[in-house]
DNA sequence: CAACACTGCTAATGCGTATAAGCGCTAATG
DNA sequence: CATTAGCGCTTATACGCATTAGCAGTGTTG
């Protein structure tokens, strides 16, 4: 236990060579290489192989500056069964690209309560660049990334924070926009809208691609507020007569639905209902939804390359929205005839 | 982006002091701290508070030995869909102890298909040390953590390697002992054992548990293949008049079950079943199968704890097994009148 | 035969930090 | 008044490696 790590130092002294001779075997460069010949290079790797000598990865990244290892930064814990299946996809996409380009990743827990990127101890700086995962986003921080020189990659679209944010984000605003024509494909001219339609960028961009699409149809109901018992967002739905609802929280989606089904009203039949992203497998509940799905893995490994370009080359900021496949799912049915009827 | 990173001597220069004040007021150890005042302690302070200065890790690690990150290797991809509901509750545990400890992970990715430790440039290394999970464990890597002084343990009970290996495991033996017990106590005497009893550890203590325990039962048919119908292992179990079966393999026993269940055979009305462990949430398939649940929580959690003590403290090596609770399920029964009719 | 190139190495340096050792000064002590 | 004991710093060193510069010896050229 005690004895100390081989160095290159000993490595020297075994072969009887100098320590730099070593680090030549080791890395030789092609102008260099060539300048130690077959037999001293044999001796040395001889040594080599039969201590089994690894060069200290710290040591070298004081000398190099780079390390093959990927940060992964999140505002919250990753692992938690309550949020697992929230980050095990972006996860997965992340390590496998991570694999395919020769890097580890170092997973930062956020050294107590508060999960800072600046913090006493920035040991993120030990990687060569960073993935920054979750939904809570501190601005201060952001801005202090931009303005810095650590490369670094947003999952999840970000406004300028003192300048262009380099992300890979859902094309929420498009699916959202799509999912709109189709409503009124159907036809559907009274829709409500239930979710925030302010704060995070992601909650955002659902809001922008639904207001400007919803063209010749009526918003009659708005519900920007979350703590509301569904029942009483049921009525209210009711009560302006909407024909198809949207939310952005699959989690209210599902309330209203089991509040709406408890009561005998028939979805799609009644009511339709569309969800604005789906964030839990299908199976978990009955349903599902008509809504759109966040490519959650892909957006993972896209962000890893392009962290990967900019770290490695020094590539430009990129920002990238990736496609959300729409969900045809079975909570979205054409106007009923009773609805017409009442119209 | 060409504006070089920050170092102490820069701060130093700025705060018109050497770089060694800069270190002593960054973290002056007790008797240290108190030689600098409080005025240059604060224009330093200054200093570092206004260019966000942060020490290089990597440095820092290069003189103190320490850089408070754990290692996580796994021998398979931990993230892919199918494994990641067998490896996210070790790393959850592990994620919180980490954090709890001040402890940053780094997750080894494995280079290329092959997943080695001992590979080309030990990226490990860069950790303090590191847990090791996943079920293919490779022996002469194992001989070689053992032999060196990198601090490691392992997650799962191993059998020596050229010397004891540090783990945390699951208690599977004194478990599947118990839940033989109980199947004894409700009158049965004709027992089969579908699954391996041989090859990994955790299989092995299965056996291990099981094999002892049958006391004055009867182990009327063992199947220590896997790969054979479900409805042909039903077959010899039933052939062999057994009136309770433990299966190692979950899947096996979702597979006899639903054959089982199709051919109108009640469980445990006419076949009591039992599972040596649960990999999966229960929600997932309809049925509770009695069985031993591993505290995978609790094992990342020990193993992280137990780590940090081999790299803080140089503790001696640990063994440990987590009890397993015993999931009472529905599948266990008492011997039926039938089957006493049989006998 | 002097000048030079090439071979096969070694010595020296720097990366950014922590820390032991030391140095000039003032105040207290004998 | 000589000595010592803090005080408030600075200087110097080491960590393990990559890399540049350079050096001794041999051959090659003009």
């Amino acid at each position: 236990m005690a004895t100390r790590r081989l160095t290159q130092k000993d490595i020297a002294r075994l072969a009887g060579v100098s320590q730099a001779t070593v680090s030549f075997v080791l890395n030789g460069s092609p102008e260099n290489a060539n300048r130690i010949p077959a037999e001293t290079r044999e001796r040395v790797q001889k040594v080599i192989r039969e201590t089994g000598y690894v060069a200290d990865p710290v040591a070298r990244r004081m000398v190099k500056g780079l390390n093959r290892i990927l940060g992964v930064f999140t505002y919250e814990p990753a692992f938690p069964s309550a949020q697992a299946d929230f980050f095990t996809p972006f996860l997965l996409g992340i390590e496998e690209a991570a694999q395919e380009l020769g890097y580890d990743l170092l997973l930062l827990t956020g050294a107590g309560v508060k999960r800072r990127i600046f913090g006493e101890n920035v040991r993120l700086r030990l990687s060569d660049g960073c993935i920054i995962l979750g939904r809570q986003f501190d601005r201060d921080e952001l801005t202090r990334l931009v303005a810095g020189d650590f490369p670094f990659v947003a999952v999840g679209r970000r406004d300028d924070a003192g300048g262009p944010v380099p992300y890979v984000g859902g094309g929420y605003a498009v699916a959202t926009a799509t999912l709109v024509d189709r409503v009124k494909a159907m036809g559907h001219r009274r829709i409500a809208y239930v979710g925030l339609n302010a704060g995070a960028e992601s909650t955002v961009d659902r809001w922008i691609g639904f207001q400007p699409a919803l063209g010749n149809a009526e918003l009659v109901y708005t519900q920007f507020a979350v703590a509301q018992p569904p029942g009483e967002t049921l009525d209210a739905i009711l009560a302006a007569r909407a024909t198809c609802v949207f939310f952005t929280e699959l989690a209210d989606a599902i309330a209203v639905d089991a509040i709406a089904r408890h009561r005998g009203i028939s979805v799609p039949g009644d009511l339709s209902i569309v969800v604005l992203g789906n964030h839990i497998r299908a199976e978990e509940h009955g349903r599902r939804f008509t809504s759109f799905s966040i490519p959650r893995e892909a957006m993972g490994r896209a962000a890893t390359e392009m962290l990967v370009r900019r770290v490695e080359n020094d590539a430009p900021v990129e920002q990238v929205l990736l496609d959300c496949a729409i969900v045809e799912g079975d909570t979205l049915g054409p106007l009923s005839t009773q609805h017409i009827r009442n119209t």
